[in-house]
DNA sequence: AATGAATGAGGGTTCATTCAT
DNA sequence: GATGAATGAACCCTCATTCAT
C-alpha cells in the first residue's frame, strides 16, 4: 500500500543492505580479517540474521560486495573506450584498474569454489571491454598483430589482477608493468 | 628379504606420506574442492589421524605439498641459470615454470594468512633466482636497465604466476606472455 | 508485557546460560561421568555450540560452574566471621563448608592444569577469611599459639576439604572432623 | 619349554614390563605432564605397543603402577605395626605415607572415573591397618574412645591423604598436621 | 614377542543458517 | 522486519588400541 510505514521499512531494508555490503566490502578489503556473517554484522551495527535475510545467504552477499567493487571499474573501461578509443584507452583503463583492485587484497582468498553469478558476469564484461580494446588497436595497427586478441586479453587481464593483488608492492611496480607491457605489445 | 626389519614399517609410513602428499597436490590442483584432512586422508585411503600425525598438522602438510611443487621448479632454475647463463637461462625458465605450476591451480586460495616456512623459503629463493638472472641479463647489456631489477623480479614473478595460474587457459597463453615479456624487456 | 523487547530474548539466554551452568555443576558432582561440552549440552538440553558460546570455552564453563559453587560459601565465611567473630565462627563455618562441598565431589578430578580465574580468586578469599579467623582466634587467646597461622589455615584447608570430598562419608565423619580439629587447636 | 630363548623371552617382558611400570610412575609423579601410552613408552625405550600388551590396556598399567607406590607404605604400616604396637606406629607410619605420597602428586588427576583393582584392594589394606592401629590405642587407653574407631580411621586416612597431596606445601605443615591430630585424639 | 604406524572415535571449537521473540 | 541466540555439521587434532611387519 501507499503506507508510509511500509514505505519507511522499505527505505531501511535498502539501508540495511547497503551497510551490510559496504561492511563486506571494509572486512575484504582488510587481508587477515575473515569476512564471517557475524564481523559483517558487527561492523554493519545489524544482527546476523538481518545480514544473512537481506541477500539469502553470505555467497549473494559477498557476490554482490565483489560485483559493487568490480562494477565502477569496468563502467570506466567503458567509458574510457568511447571517449578516447581503444588504442588511447588502455594504459589509463589499466591504471584505474589495478589502483582499484590494490585497496582489496583479501577479495580473493575467500572466494575460490564460490559461484559468484554477478562477479562472472561482470568479469565477462571486463573482458569484454578489453577485448575491444585490444582489436580496435590492432585494427588501427597501433600494437602487434602477430598474437590473437583472444589470448592478449586473457593475458592482460590475468597479470593486471596479479599486479594489483601483490602484497606490499614495490614502488614502481605498476609502472614497470605498464612500461614492459606496452613495449611488449608493440609492433615487433 | 634382506630388508632390515627395523626399516620395514617405515617404509610403509614413507609410502603413506607420499600418498597424503599427492592426495594433498592432487586436490590442490582441483578448485572447488577444499583440502580438508578428511578429504585427504579418503583420497590418500588412510585415517585421518595417519595424515594429520604424519606431518604434525594440516599447515604443516599443505607446507610440504606446496614445497614439493615448488622445489623441482626452483633447482630447476639454479640448474638453467648455471648452464646456460642469465640471459639464456630467464625463458626456459619461466617455461618450466608455468608448466609446472599450470597443473596446481587451487594451490593459493588456502594458503592466505597460513604460515608456511618451506614454501616462504623456497620463495625466497626463487625470487633470488630470478633476481640474478635479471641483474646478470642487465650486465651484459641483453635487457634494459632503466628498470629497478628488484622492481623486475617481482613483476615476472607475480605475472609468471598468474599465467600459471590461469584456469583453463588459452591455447598460447604461456607463448604470448613470454613473447610480450621478451620484448617488453628488450633495450628500448 | 511491559517486558521490553531487547531484553525478550536475552531472557531466554541467561536462562540457558543458567541450564548449563546447572548442567555442568550436576556433572561434576556425579563422579565417573565426564564433563564434556557434549554431555552437559545434553543434559542442559541444549545444541553443543550454545553451550560453548554461553561462556565462550569450555574452561570457561566450568569455572563459572565451579565459581557459582564456592561464592556462597565464602560469602556465608565472611558473614559468619563479622557476627560471631574469629573464635565461633570458625566451626559453624567449616560445617558450612563441608556440608556444601558434599555435594559436589567430582568436581576437581577435572580441574587440575587449567586455568580457572574467578575459581583462584575465591579461593584465595576463603584463604583470607579462614586465615583472619585463626590469627583472630590466635589474638584472643582461644587456641594454641604455637603454630603459624598461615600453616594452620592451609593445614584447615587442605582437610576440610578432603573431608568434604569423601565419597560416601561414614555418619558423624564431618562431626568427629570438627571435634578432633577442635581439640587440636586447643591450647596445649 | 626348557629353550633358553623361551626363558630369555620371558625375562624380556618381565623387564619390559618393569620399564613400563618406572616410566609410568614417573610420569605420575611430574604434575602437568599427561600420562599417555606414547609418552610412557618413549620414556621407557619401548614401543607404545609393548607397553599396552604387557598389561592389557592403560587402567591395568595405572593401576599397577599406582599400586606399586601404595604397596610399600602398606607393608611398612604392617611392620610398624607388629613391631612397634598400635599406640607408637600410628605417627611415624603417618609421617612415611604422607612422605611417600607427596612425592606423586600427578597420580589422583588421572585415577577419578577408573576401575583400578589393585590399588582399591591395597586401600583397603590400608584401611585395616589404620583401623587396628585405632582399636589397638583405643583398647589401650592411649587415645580418645569417644569416637568410632571406623570413622576415626577414614578421618586420618582422608586428611593425611590431603596433606600429601598439597601442591607446594609449607614448611612444617606436615609436623602441624600430627601435631594437631595427635593432640586432637588425645583423651579429652 | 616387540615395534610403532594406522586407526577412528571423540574432544573442543567455529560458523552459516534458522527461528522464536 | 530486525534481532541475535540456538543449532549442528564440519573443522582440526589427540590418543588408546590394533595389527602388519
Amino acid at each position: 500500500m501507499s503506507t508510509p510505514e511500509g514505505g519507511a521499512r522499505r527505505a531501511d531494508a535498502v539501508r540495511n543492505r547497503q551497510l551490510a555490503l559496504e561492511a563486506a566490502t571494509g572486512l575484504l578489503a582488510e587481508p587477515g580479517t575473515a569476512p564471517t556473517v557475524e564481523a559483517i554484522a558487527k561492523r554493519a551495527g545489524l544482527g546476523a540474521g538481518t545480514v544473512v535475510r537481506a541477500f539469502g545467504g553470505k555467497d549473494a552477499l559477498l557476490d554482490a560486495a565483489v560485483s559493487g567493487l568490480l562494477e565502477p571499474v569496468v563502467r570506466c573501461g567503458t567509458e574510457l573506450l568511447a571517449q578516447l578509443g581503444p588504442v588511447r584507452a588502455l594504459r589509463p583503463f589499466l591504471e584505474e584498474l589495478i589502483a582499484f583492485q590494490s585497496a582489496h587484497h583479501g577479495v580473493n582468498a575467500y572466494l575460490e569454489g564460490v559461484d559468484l553469478p554477478a562477479v562472472t558476469a561482470l568479469r565477462t564484461e571486463l573482458v569484454a571491454v578489453v577485448h575491444e580494446m585490444i582489436t580496435g588497436a590492432q585494427a588501427e595497427g597501433a600494437i602487434r598483430t602477430d598474437l590473437d586478441p583472444a589470448v592478449v586479453t586473457t593475458l592482460i587481464g590475468r597479470t593486471a589482477y596479479a599486479i594489483a593483488r601483490t602484497p606490499a608492492p614495490a614502488e614502481g611496480l605498476t609502472d614497470a608493468y605498464l612500461t614492459v607491457l606496452t613495449d611488449g605489445l608493440r609492433r615487433p
